[in-house]
RNA sequence: GGGUCUAUAGCCAAGUGGUAAGGCAUGGGACUGCAACUCCCUGAUCGUUGGUUCAAAUCCGACUAGGCCCUCCA
């Protein structure tokens, strides 16, 4: 599979260390709010690289992180953790705030037919992990204490700015107004960590450590995550790409001065959900999460398809103009579909023709956009029976996860059926009787209570729409 | 200022040197008592500009525009 590595800034064949397993890490979700559809994206992407491997006939094992403690909202220690000002806002405690968000998470996931992954795990079920990995830091002089905290020297390590192609001269310092430098600091990138002296002491969960007790710093969470369950060498790591500095970077620092040795082969980083003004925020504008979208009338699949029909790396412009568009083609698609009659045999050289191309796309990049056009063609393919066809779009549908040939069931009440049937019998009188004005009203009548009629070949059928 | 990515029809997009896939929308037609549904037909020389080549949307350079990052966000 081709797949383009950060690391080296260009498209590479992916090659596992050990052949036919992939051990897989992803960066997970800060659970102190709601996630929004951007946030969503990422892990979209990240379950269409998960089953695309499986479909490929690799063995993989993913995990990924819950960022439940020690993620500042600014710098150093001068800002406070994303989880208190939750607690606060929310009147409740840090872990109730964490299981409240995980949750909620775990259900957009659902919703939008994303695996969940093999081993996921909250940052403060981990301490030991750094609190063994800093000490190592410590001992080997990648790290130093200073006013009561742990900070990475970030010059200590030769190949810091390789992930990100950047030089230390050319970096602006606090780019951003809401910084405060940290003066305890020795270099203005080095990082935090371990925290025992905050100027906010409402850090409600602290551990004891060998330096005091504190709480551990954001990127260190994500190596020692990923080296408890995946072990010291790692196939691909995965995150959004506004990730990649500082926090990929710092991981790779910690994690190869820990180690003494290469950590990961493939950064594999997902394009963004911007809305018309750029990057999409939980603060600014509309917070746009998958239950807005539900009461809005949209199905979260129309979502998951319009991220298929782009390409992962890219960035993807929200707008609603956009998602009817993809609603409606992914109304359509299942349509066409649900149409499809069993009839015979499986044709083996035709499921295996289209199989190809489906493998071909997958391997090229991702490219889910052409697994779109796939479907497409094979729906118009004359020479393809419909038995073949639906066995190769459920195929498919393993990897894309539309929900592809699911029949939207809709409970309809008994009674409502019988009247309903009532209704379109006395319609098909009243035409028959070439009483059209009585047909039209009759259809009017179910129309506002949301029942659409179809006049079909096979006689009138109705769908209730909401 | 620096890094990095991107630029194809109204919109989402494929394309990895040989004369532009697919989908949605639009318009036209068939079907219908009229509609809806369905089906058929319908569109672009690829941001601008140099260059390499027999041949470039595809490679190289410049320019323009935009996204993301430079210690909050996926």
């Amino acid at each position: 599979m081709k797949l383009y590595n950060t690391l080296h800034k260009k498209v590479e064949e992916f090659v596992p260390i050990e052949e036919g397993k992939v051990k897989m890490y992803t960066c997970g979700p800060t659970v102190y709010h709601y996630a929004h559809i951007g946030n969503l994206r990422t892990y979209i992407s990240e379950d269409i690289l998960e089953k695309s491997l499986k479909y490929l006939g690799y063995d993989v094992t993913r995990v990924m992180n819950i960022t439940d403690v020690g993620h500042l909202v600014g710098d150093g220690d001068t800002g406070e953790d994303k989880m208190a000002v939750a607690s606060k806002r929310e009147n409740k405690s840090s872990m109730e705030i964490a299981k409240f968000y995980t949750e909620a998470f775990k259900s957009d996931c659902d919703k939008l037919n994303i695996r969940w992954p093999d081993i996921v795990s909250p940052a403060t079920e981990n301490i030991n992990e750094y609190i063994k990995i800093i000490s190592k830091l410590l001992e080997s002089g990648y790290a130093y204490i200073e006013n009561g905290n742990v900070y990475y020297d970030t010059t200590k390590f030769p190949n810091y700015y390789e992930l990100s192609g950047r030089n230390a001269e050319d970096l602006m310092v606090a780019v951003r107004d809401d910084i405060n430098i940290d003066n305890a600091k020795r270099n203005p990138f080095d990082f935090g960590l371990w925290f025992t002296n905050s100027k906010f002491d409402n850090q409600e969960l602290q551990w004891d450590s060998p330096w005091g007790r504190g709480y551990p710093g954001w990127h260190i969470e994500c190596s020692g995550i990923s080296m408890k369950y995946l072990g010291e060498r790692l196939d691909i790591h995965c995150g959004a790409e506004d990730a990649i500095f500082p926090h990929h970077t710092n991981e790779i620092a910690q994690s190869e001065a820990y180690l003494g040795h290469k950590w990961c082969n493939y950064w594999v980083h997902l394009g963004f959900l911007n809305d018309k003004n750029g990057k999409m925020s939980k603060s600014n504008g509309e917070f746009l999460t998958v239950s807005l979208l539900q009461e809005k009338g949209y199905n979260p699949l129309a979502y998951r398809y319009l991220c298929l029909n782009s390409y992962y790396h890219n960035a993807l412009t929200f707008s609603y103009d956009i998602l009817n568009g993809a609603q409606n083609e992914y109304d359509k698609l299942k349509k066409r579909i649900s149409s499809i009659k069993e009839d015979g045999n499986v044709d083996k050289n035709i499921f295996n023709n289209y199989i190809d191309r489906f493998k071909e796309a997958l391997n090229n990049e991702l490219n889910t956009s052409m697994c779109l056009t796939i479907i497409y063609e094979l729906l118009k393919d004359n020479n393809v029976n419909g038995t073949t066809k639906l066995k190769i779009i459920e195929d498919i549908d393993r990897v894309l996860s539309l929900d592809l040939l699911k029949e939207e069931k809709k409970d309809v009440d008994k009674e409502l059926e019988l009247y309903i049937n009532d209704m379109i019998s006395k319609r098909n009188d009243a035409k028959k009787n070439k009483d059209y004005e009585l047909a039209d009203k009759i259809r009017n009548e179910l129309l506002e209570k949301g029942i659409v009629l179809k006049d079909t070949r096979e006689g009138t059928i109705f769908e209730i729409v909401k």
